[in-house]
DNA sequence: AATTACGACAACCGCCTCTCA
DNA sequence: TTGAGAGGCGGTTGTCGTAAT
């Protein structure tokens, strides 16, 4: 009876994660995404953590472009607001908010939102049930709440500067060359791999494979499963600039930046001999995104 | 200066859902 | 159709920094 754990508590390390430890899931993530699960994440990484764990290190800390503390009035409004409606679905609200986890939202919720959600409503909130939904904002219990701020803006959809930093990616240098962050990452857990085995401190499994190559690529037992790594993860590593244009990967499309992307195709064909396995993922993304046929081009 | 209380946030736990063989 | 494994999620706990005493 029961499950069986995810991992042997007694072998992985628990708490605090170290800048090492840090190194070497980011760049094993980065580098080999969509090509594992995280259950083998920690063997093959080297790392004595769950998987779960480094999962849980990733998504609300090691992923790129999130944000930490510092939320504005209008994310606290909106907040405020969802929780009225949905109550504690904290993965949804996160959905709305930029580069915001569900554990920073319900982190935030917990040490300052609840007490001002309270104030202004007097009872707590009959909190909805599964199969609640927007609709559950109709609270049949009686309770008599006052009215909730409105919501301050509609959904974000999931936005990245994609224009400037295909630009910056093409022109970088006047060659045809990406940032190579995951490089520099490897370099450093390379190092770090090396500081360890030299210095007794034995870790359990090998460097990651060469270029190119993937986890299970090169394990027998190799998973179907993918990283979680999405596209908009990916791209979101590029350079950042300062003028955004707007690009959502799901559901209507809308891409002013490839219209003035198009010419770029065929370097991306050079992008793709010259970059990291990463870079590869995110530009054949972005590569089959473009040539989606119901990209809408705004103004 | 030392101790305590508290806030903020990182991390863990365990259950539920989803996917796939 | 079903069961196992993996991911997702919300609640809770642990840890650390800082303000208050």
């Amino acid at each position: 009876m029961g499950r069986s754990p995810c991992c042997d508590k007694t072998s992985v390390k628990r708490g605090p994660w170290s800048r090492e430890e840090d190194a070497i899931l980011r760049s094993f993530v980065q580098r080999f995404a969509n090509a594992g699960n995280w259950i083998t994440l920690p063997q093959k990484a080297g790392l004595r953590r769950c998987g779960k764990s480094c999962r849980l290190r990733w998504l609300n800390y090691l992923r790129p472009a999130l944000r930490h503390g510092g939320f504005t009035d209008e994310e606290d409004t909106l907040i405020l607001s969802l929780y009225g409606q949905i109550g504690s679905k904290w993965s949804v609200i996160a959905a709305k908010l930029r580069g915001r986890t569900d554990n920073d939202v319900k982190n935030h919720w917990n040490t300052k939102l609840k007490k001002r959600y309270y104030l202004l409503n007097t009872a707590p909130p009959t909190t909805p049930t599964s199969g609640d939904s927007i609709a559950a904002a109709d609270d049949p219990s009686g309770v008599d709440q006052p009215p909730l701020p409105a919501p301050a803006a509609p959904p974000a959809p999931a936005l990245v500067n994609l224009d400037t930093a295909l630009a910056t990616a093409v022109e970088d240098g006047g060659g045809l060359t990406l940032t190579h962050e995951s490089e520099q990452l490897y370099a450093e857990l390379m190092g770090l791999i090396e500081e360890q085995s030299t210095g007794g401190e034995s870790m359990s499994s090998s460097p990651p494979p060469p270029l190119g190559t993937s986890p299970t690529a090169s394990s027998s037992a190799g998973s179907s499963t993918t990283w979680p790594v999405d596209v908009h993860d990916t791209v979101a590593q590029l350079p950042e600039s300062s003028e955004r244009s707007l690009v959502e990967f799901d559901g209507t499309c809308y891409a002013r930046a490839f219209a003035e992307a198009a010419s770029w195709l065929d370097s991306f064909q050079d992008l793709l001999m010259t970059s990291t396995y990463h870079e590869v993922i995110a530009l054949q993304e972005l590569q089959s995104f473009y040539e989606r046929p119901n990209t809408q081009v705004l103004n």
